[in-house]
DNA sequence: CTGGACGTTTGATCCTGCTCAAGGCACCGC
DNA sequence: GCGGTGCCTTGAGCAGGATCAAACGTCCAG
């Protein structure tokens, strides 16, 4: 499962910028970095691959780790003790995960996909951290866009019909794989119509009529049950009701 | 409505130590800053004094300054083109806010109760956190609890009850007043029934026949309509669905 | 190619919380 | 003290989405 740094570099045939090919250099955290900083944080890194539906960590688990997802998706979630569960967001190649103010995970952590993540130990990554202030300042962008992304969630479970959720969702995982450069028409759907639901405060059975509605209204097309494609842009953002 | 430097360090009668005798030092954005430092920030900081229901920015104006609430309660919310709000948090005294990452403000902000902020230049304090690398650090603690406070919301807006959305909405403001050492009980509600149903997703209704509920199961106490007093923790607690 | 398992769709019915409506209460200015 | 204006409570009826149930695909192992 974890790429020792050397198969890293062997498998890229470059050793001396190991990041230099990395699939998600543009948008994650290495992005402010030189080249100097980089080698330096690199070696601090263990590649994983991931399979599908593996778990990254547990909500109480120890925080011993942070992670940067290089390929793939991930989804973050919540339950309560009788296993109702909430997801709170879908990450893509890019995103940054694992950081916690305390000593525990507060979520849960599990892949859609096959995935690659870039793992570093906290203790170490902390270390850096005190070191490179701009990372911290890196780092404080990023906690700060994903409050507003969490913000427009709460607004999504807390004040829209199903309709506008999902249209909403829709609309959001198509401009968020958009900007790392994924293909966005057809969109993929990585998780499933349960996990569509977990995500909008909806039922799976809500979830399918709606996109079925979506459909036979031709503001969507689905392509077998984990692809769309969106024929009907401004109809679509106007059914989502936001802002 | 500004306070000069001046005013506010005669008011308090210590020249030296302006910070020392702020009621939320214990908790704001100074706390890890030593004396020389604090002196630093506290040169860049406007005390504020506001009214009952100010606004002290909307979602969309240029994120011209950051906050530090010191006195008082606030509103964080953001509203759809229709009129329907989310409220996405209380602030209480300690509680940093307008911290952006782009030029404007991602939600609106309104106080609850008459309210004091040192308010920041944020060209100024940006500077202040390039040369306190700490204190960026702290920044990002707060941000990543921001986070966690915001997971759990949006647990109970997409997963939860309405008891379960009252009862949990109760013991987090409890346990937040508490932490600040405001009384706790009776607690009270500088929000208005309005405010909870667009914090809790519900309606004014729902909310009061919540409240009527739990006051006839001798779970609390309603005293007038802005202050409660638990009378049964346990069941309280139960009711919640916590994690 | 076939059987089975799992995920998805579709249908019928139910229920929680919303809407609409009216009445009560408390606070404030006059 | 008195009227008025918000805010809160309570009631009746409704509806959006949940629940329960069953059929349908699709993908994979054998």
């Amino acid at each position: 499962m974890t790429a020792s740094l050397h198969d890293f570099c062997a498998r890229r045939g470059d050793l001396t910028a190991p990041c230099r090919l990395c699939g998600a250099r543009e948008f994650n955290i290495c992005q402010a970095l030189d080249p100097a900083q980089q080698d330096k944080l690199f070696a601090l890194a263990t590649r994983l691959q991931l399979g599908k539906r593996d778990r990254l960590f547990a909500a109480g688990e120890p925080a011993s780790h942070v992670y940067n997802l290089t390929e793939g998706t991930v989804a973050l979630s919540r339950s309560l003790a009788d296993g109702r569960r909430q997801i709170l967001g879908f990450l893509l190649p890019g995103d940054f995960l694992g950081l916690e103010v305390g000593e525990a995970h507060r979520c849960d952590a599990e892949t859609l996909t096959e995935a690659k993540v870039c793992r570093f130990e906290r203790a170490a990554f902390d270390g850096f951290l005190k070191d490179n202030p701009e990372v911290a300042l890196r780092l404080l962008k990023i906690a700060s866009s994903d409050l507003a992304q969490a913000a427009r969630h709460e607004v999504l479970l807390g004040r829209k019909t199903a309709t506008e959720r999902i249209a909403s969702f829709l609309l959001d995982l198509r401009d968020r794989s958009g900007a790392r450069h994924l293909r966005t028409q057809p969109l993929a759907l990585p998780m499933t119509r349960s996990e569509i639901a977990d995500y909008t405060g909806l039922t799976i059975e809500t979830v399918s009529r709606v996109l079925g509605r979506l459909k036979s209204g031709k503001v969507i097309e689905l392509i077998g049950a984990s692809a769309v494609r969106v024929l009907d842009d401004a109809r679509l953002e106007r059914m989502s009701g936001s802002s």
